[in-house]
DNA sequence: ACTATATTCAGCCACATGGTTGAATATCCC
DNA sequence: GGGATATTCAACCATGTGGCTGAATATAGT
């Protein structure tokens, strides 16, 4: 029963706007580990933390040319991420859609007990 | 520059498997808490402790009849979650168009710098 | 070889998280 | 009132997280 380990790492990795904001800049062009860290005012190694936070939840991928850590967004995880959500939402969907069918029905209460 | 402080605790929340199991629950109908724990091998105030951080994350609401506490799907943060990933995937399939742009006129790199 | 640059590593700290147990609270029922 | 039921609370523990600093590693440029 224990479900995909990876879609704790994803919804965790989103789960600090640090995160989401280095994913902002990720979304528009690739960057380095510096250029990641440099809207914010904590140390580069608590930014390089959270790159490498988002890498292991395969958000990014890394390729190394000489001392700079390139980095660019990997968006399989995020569609994974919204696939489940989108699941949630179609389960959420029919239940306001019973809802509806019982307000027109009020006899009908509880059917799928 | 602070994000709304509520999708941390969005994501936060989904970022488990046992709280995303009680999520999948509450799409299908309003659940006691009891209810909610009793798939889980783990002690009832440690379930309760799930629901609590389902509820401040504004996932869930709770009513309490008598002795019993009822809860229920509250779907807007998901869709809120669901609306940022969307935007990111947005974001990410500009990207991808520009860079299919590029191919076709290799002349032209980087000219959003 | 030396110095500057890019990044990680290791150790530390404070606080959050996820689990436990035992007691407290509130309600229901006889 | 008294006992069973539903749930939370409080204290505790182990581990995770997010920050720091200072040292290490690797590369680039002179």
């Amino acid at each position: 029963m224990v479900e995909y380990p990876r879609l704790d790492l994803v919804f965790r990795a989103l789960g600090d706007s640090t995160r989401r904001g280095m994913l902002r800049q990720l979304a528009v062009r690739e960057r380095t580990v510096g250029e990641l860290a440099e809207p914010y005012r904590m140390s580069l190694a608590s930014a390089s933390k959270h790159v490498k936070t988002l890498e292991r939840a395969g958000l990014v991928k890394r390729t190394v040319r000489g001392r700079t850590h390139f980095c660019r967004l990997n968006p399989q995880p995020l569609a994974k991420a919204d696939g489940w959500l989108r699941e949630y939402e179609r389960l959420w969907d029919i239940r306001l859609a019973r809802l509806e069918e019982m307000l027109r029905h009020p006899d009908n209460e509880d059917s799928d007990r």
